[in-house]
DNA sequence: AGCACGCCGACT
DNA sequence: GTCGGCGTGCTC
């Protein structure tokens, strides 16, 4: 008998902790299971990661209880996790976090009620010499049990742990630990069984009711609505919410047995309301070919990862769409990782209606609530497809066959901010390895590294170099700004006053070229449809005194702020601070402000200035960030509402809007300028994607790209259309710098308040790197880009191993593990942030 | 990761 | 005596 199980808390350190189990849950345990452990002084949701024949240890506690009948992570699962652990050098308990949905793996929380009169004569005493120990125990007699945490603001101090102590140990008050949610009780509400009706009874009683009863008749009128809509159940609580009553209307219906009221559980799991039926697609020749190889892939089943380059309108979503059918077909569940910004209404409605309830979707703006339902839908098997960002990955499902990557080169699959720092589109590379399944990684911008290893052989190559239905890539045209500003110089310096001219140092350069301005016109004279992309929000990006020089800059990070003009204040795109503008510069006085460069908001007025009645949409940041708006901003655009849909890199990813015909790039500059190694690659995916937004119908499309810099190389095969071209280009200077693909790059940050010991820890880490001999070499250390963020001050060193000395990068990680156990830090309040292939390195 | 505990110093 | 700030150590 198998008494023991090692425990990993997602909510507690990086260990393993045995337990006891008791007898009565032997049978149920194994490895993949979740469990209640008391922990400290509380509860906590642990995961079975094994079960040892023995112990050293002789004090041990119990299980406490098993919240899985059948293991919520399957072996495999478990190994992915173990895999993510060790390859991106993040606590195991920190992975299993993000594999269980937002909540399963948290702790019991401290709930504080007083024991004591308001009236009581130690109360009165506790006011005078405690005060505030006295304002907790009010605010507790007054307003009830409170979370510990509830607390902290009611009594205005840091560690209120010690103070409800004290308040405890004196006899003030009495706590208890809250379990933490486990998912494993299910929802459950009231319905009224509507085939067990008989409406003449119903239409009797409700002509029998006493006036009074006004509200029991709509109630009762409620019921029969439903039943004529030909539903089979009605949620009781709506039907009592519609009549204006309260659920004791039905108990005298439920005792003479007019109504039969059940307990259902129910899911929160969306229902789009579509229909089940299967919807049949024609396939042109290069997407049928497409489907034939993953198809028999899938019928081997052995681990394959293909890359679908497909040109924007090519008709990728439609192949996913008959990979995911022929892979049901076969009996096996299928994953689909999407970007979290392309999650709008369009791409989920396309796969509800071919697989409805059987496929499920999820995203950020869903509650804790609604995941755990759509988590557990997975475990049953309820549902068979599972739709979503980063985390979609770790779905429970079972018999996994396909997992598709869509835009598989997009940056938001690395996550950077939070551990583990893993990227997605390799995880699910390795979860297919792991279970046997296909991975279909698809792009019409293949990120280098994926079509590196497609030329390799590593990845099976697939194309679809043509458009659907017979339309054709946009024309790209380049607008040199610099040109375009000498005559708007020169045009503006003749229209002034002799005397005047020289004193013209400075204009405000318009946002729009000549060419762009008349393209606009034209298609608001035909009713075409115009996306223009300005990838900076707010007003202007900075703001400075003309006479001193004085840029206002953020307190608490090291950039500029922005001003934004429907508040009218200065904001950090960072951390969110805002400011009023200055109305004289801090720095000398002078009452002139100048704004300097140029956001979406300049663009809007502008446009608005310079088209009189046009109707522009505005999507940025700013715009969408409450729920639906991003959704209700291109339903308006794709119902003609509005002329212009102006915004930043969302306006670029995935939109289908046949009716555009014109794309404008406002500045392709600060996209191309960035000082890091994929500035390039990210311009051309970027610019790439934008373009492909016009011309997706019969209607030939047109895109114009305004830039200061027309000779860059990358714009060059943007015009042509050319990805291999590109590639060709950027890989060789790859090469030459040693950047990936050819080597792996490590970056370490050292984070903290104290500037000092922030750069002190990265010098000490890079001097032990620098003395272990390893395949790398040592780069740094050295500031942050961005040297302070959120007043924390930021250094990096970073390792390069090239991928012959080190292909699986096994020895660089053991190597950098050992260094950073040999040095002490400066002091504990400095952070030390390990990123395993980093996506951004500012 | 919490959280407790012990120390010092500021403030009542 | 109360509280914050900080370092240190523990959780099966």
């Amino acid at each position: 008998m198998l008494r023991y199980v090692d425990v990993v808390i997602p909510s507690g350190p990086d260990r393993a902790f045995t337990y006891l189990v008791p007898d009565e849950f032997q049978p149920t345990v194994s490895v993949g299971c979740r469990v209640l452990v008391p922990f400290g002084r509380k509860y906590a949701v642990g995961l079975v990661i094994n079960q040892p024949e023995a112990s050293s240890r002789s004090s041990l506690k119990p299980v406490a209880d098993v919240l899985d009948v059948t293991p919520s992570f399957s072996h495999a699962l478990l190994s992915l996790c173990r895999w993510i652990a060790d390859y991106y050098m993040a606590p195991l308990n920190e992975v299993v976090r993000t594999a269980l949905p937002q909540g399963f793996g948290g702790s019991s929380k401290r709930r504080v009620r007083a024991i004591i009169a308001l009236d009581d004569a130690r109360l009165r005493e506790l006011r005078s010499h405690a005060p505030r120990r006295f304002a907790i125990v009010r605010h507790l007699i007054e307003h009830g049990p409170e979370l510990i945490t509830a607390l902290k603001p009611v009594g205005g101090m840091k560690s209120i742990h010690s103070v409800v102590n004290a308040l405890e140990r004196e006899g003030f008050v009495a706590s208890e630990e809250v379990l933490p949610r486990s998912g494993t009780h299910v929802n459950e509400r009231d319905v009224v069984d509507l085939t067990q009706i008989d409406p003449v009874i119903v239409q009797h009683t409700i002509a029998e009711l006493p006036a009074r009863r006004a509200k029991a008749r709509g109630f009762l009128e409620g019921v029969l609505r439903m039943r004529a809509l030909g539903h089979s159940e009605a949620d009781l609580l709506d039907l009592v919410k519609q009549s204006g009553t309260s659920t004791a209307v039905c108990t005298p219906f439920k005792r003479s047995g007019l109504l039969h009221i059940v307990r259902r559980a129910v899911s929160r799991a969306q229902d789009y309301g579509s229909e089940q039926r299967t919807l049949s697609i024609t396939l042109n020749a290069a997407q049928q070919m497409v489907v034939e190889h993953v198809v028999a892939a899938l019928e081997e089943h052995r681990p394959y990862t293909f890359l679908l380059h497909g040109v924007t309108g090519s008709g990728k979503t439609q192949v996913y769409i008959e990979c995911i059918r022929r892979c049901l077909d076969g009996g096996k569940s299928a994953i689909v990782l999407v970007p979290e910004i392309s999650l709008t209404p369009q791409i989920v409605r396309r796969f509800k209606s071919h697989f409805g309830d059987r496929a499920q979707v999820v995203h950020s703006r869903m509650t804790p609530g609604e995941r755990g339902d759509v988590w557990r839908v997975a475990r049953e098997g309820s549902c068979r497809i599972v739709i979503g960002p980063r985390s979609a990955l770790f779905a429970p499902l079972t018999n996994v066959g396909l997992i598709v990557v869509d835009e598989e080169h997009e940056a938001s699959y690395k996550q950077f901010d939070a551990l583990p720092r893993y990227h997605a589109r390799d995880v699910a590379i390795m979860r297919g390895q792991q279970e046997n399944a296909v991975v279909l990684l698809g792009s019409a911008t293949p990120s280098l590294e994926s079509y590196a290893n497609a030329l390799n052989g590593k990845f099976t190559l697939l194309e679809m170099p043509e458009r659907v239905d017979h339309a054709v890539l946009p024309t790209v045209r380049i607008v040199d700004m610099t040109a375009e500003r000498r005559h708007a110089y020169a045009q503006m310096k003749t229209s002034l006053p002799p005397d005047e001219r020289h004193r013209l140092r400075r204009f405000q350069q318009s946002a729009l070229s000549r060419d762009l301005r008349e393209q606009i016109e034209e298609r608001l004279k035909k009713k075409e449809g115009i996306i223009l992309l300005q990838n900076r929000r707010g007003f202007a990006p900075f703001v400075s005194c003309p006479d001193c020089g004085y840029v206002a800059m953020c307190d608490d990070c090291q950039v500029s702020l922005t001003y934004h003009l429907a508040k009218r204040h200065l904001r950090c795109h960072y951390c969110g601070h805002v400011r009023p503008l200055f109305t004289t510069c801090p720095s000398c006085a002078s009452p002139d402000i100048a704004l300097h460069g140029m956001g979406t908001q300049r663009v809007e007025e502008e446009l608005a200035a310079t088209f009189p009645g046009v109707r522009v949409l505005r999507m940025d940041l700013d715009t969408t960030s409450r729920r639906g708006a991003h959704d209700r901003i291109l339903s308006a655009f794709g119902d003609g509402k509005a002329d212009i849909l102006l915004g930043t890199q969302m306006v670029a990813k995935g939109l289908d809007f046949p009716h555009v015909t014109l794309v404008g790039v406002i500045s392709a500059d600060t996209q191309m300028l960035l000082p890091d190694f994929r500035s390039s690659e990210r311009t051309f995916q970027l610019l790439t994607q934008v373009a492909g937004r016009a011309g997706r119908s019969h209607l030939r499309g047109e895109v114009i790209i305004q830039t200061a810099q027309p000779d860059h190389r990358t714009l060059a095969h943007i015009i042509d259309h050319n990805y291999r071209s590109f590639f060709d280009e950027e890989l060789a200077s790859r090469s030459e710098l040693r950047y990936p693909p050819f080597s792996r790059l490590v970056l370490v940050e050292t984070k903290g308040e104290n500037e000092d010991a922030v750069r002190i820890a990265a010098e000490r880490i890079a001097g032990a790197l620098k003395v272990t001999p390893g395949p790398f070499e040592v780069l740094g250390p050295a500031p942050a880009v961005i040297g302070k963020i959120k007043r924390r001050f930021r250094w990096h060193v970073i390792l390069r191993a090239p991928k012959p000395d080190d292909p699986s990068g096994a020895l660089t990680r053991s190597r950098l593990q050992a260094a950073l156990a040999s040095i002490t830090l400066p002091s504990t309040r400095v952070q030390v942030i390990v990123d395993v292939d980093p996506i951004g390195m500012m």
